[in-house]
DNA sequence: GCCAATCAAGCTGTCGACAGTCGTCAATCG
DNA sequence: CGATTGACGACTGTCGACAGCTTGATTGGC
């Protein structure tokens, strides 16, 4: 979702399903912290703030709570996710396994124009990076890394990745309160791409082991700063 | 949903509340194909027949939306989750993912009480296959799989697996209509505990590959054979 | 006889309302 | 003065109802 950031609740609600926007309105609030981690959701307020009623508020939060950006507990309703630094190795961990399965079954057979379509959305990341548009950098990344998994042809690995990406989003957004991303991030995306190109299967796991690494340690590191 | 052995008391407290028993019900109306695959749901309709109004129905239904069981379309409803040949090769790929990062964790680092607990399991297993109790040697073995991907420490990775859980009760449950599973399948599973044994982490991938693999052609020949 | 426009039935999306439950806070008892 | 209890308020779980859409059949025209 491209973030029209509104700033009005009520103005983000349109014509389209209502359970759709209101999730939509709830996942960009709570990837901007406008809601803290960990704060209670009342389903009536929010009914009130966005005017509509209570049925698709409870949709939507149920919506955002199997994709782990919600948690709910029973007759006492949803909170916002908080992520500890387990959860947070946990995440990274399981994006690791999902990309290093990706890049394996790339690794022998990257057609042409998948390799030049990935190339492609490194350049948009780069120019993204200079950008200064921080989100937008951000979106640009998680779309190559999808373009990444897409690529390698398994849809149902694509949707276990689109929802691990809403609590990826949850990590980045966490820390890019304190600093920004190096633009070094961005070109690294070329040694994943050189792998790939290489169809050596050792070299594109260890490139992919390295890339993700780094951006652990880039997010531990931010969460650890914030902290202190 | 192991059977709800109660340890705690205020797990014996907690009233369930409808939306987990429809959900409840509909799961295992559809492992059970007591809907078709491809069905249409009505709301209103399910909701007569459990004698609960449609919130809860929807709520339901969602859940298992989220969990691959359904499928929904904008104003036309809920369908039963209908795979074709394609979708089953990606739900086996993604849970050969999931168990070779759980096997490859473990490989190194695999602590005398863990091998003991997944032994353990092993023997239930296989007593369970002795049985004749199809749908309790199916719960038997994923409670296995589970159990080894617990065991890797991830809890977002064994949540992912639980999600897929659902899926491949799809796959397997449409097979057992016809044929049986033979008990070596019980009996490989040693094969598996003798390479986390061993400590060896190709033989471990090796022994991976080689179990899901099997388990794979085992559903894909059972659903050709249905087919004809 | 075939196609298109129309219409009725059933369905989903959404709403407001009620009842039971949980948390809070003050009053009471030890 | 601290702990317990009771009542109050707010909230969730659930319900029935209405409006608009989808669908399939019926009817009219060519």
């Amino acid at each position: 979702m491209p973030a029209s950031s509104v700033a009005t609740p009520s103005a983000f609600i349109q014509q389209r399903n209502l359970v759709e926007q209101v999730a939509d309105y709830l996942t960009q609030a709570i990837i901007e912290q406008r809601f803290a981690p960990g704060e209670r959701l009342s389903e009536v307020q929010l009914a009130r703030d966005l005017g509509v009623s209570r049925a698709p508020v409870r949709e939507a939060a149920r919506l955002l709570e199997s994709r782990g950006l919600l948690v709910s507990q029973p007759r006492r309703g949803f909170f916002v996710r908080a992520l500890d630094a387990g959860e947070l190795a946990d995440i990274f961990d399981l994006r690791l396994c999902l990309e290093r399965h990706a890049m394996e079954r790339l690794a022998g057979a990257c057609l042409p124009e998948t390799l030049a379509a990935l190339r492609r959305q490194v350049e948009i990341l780069c120019e993204a990076s200079g950008s200064g548009d921080e989100s937008r950098r951000i979106e640009e990344d998680l779309a190559f890394h999808r373009l990444l998994i897409a690529s390698a042809g398994n849809r149902r690995l694509l949707r276990t990745f689109d929802d691990l990406a809403h609590e990826l989003r949850l990590c980045i957004t966490l820390i890019t309160k304190t600093h920004e991303a190096p633009e070094s991030i961005a070109e690294s995306h070329h040694l994943l791409l050189d792998a790939l190109a290489s169809g050596e299967g050792p070299r594109c796991r260890e490139a992919i082991d390295y890339h993700i690494g780094v951006a652990r340690d880039y997010v531990v590191r931010g969460i650890d700063g914030a902290r202190e």
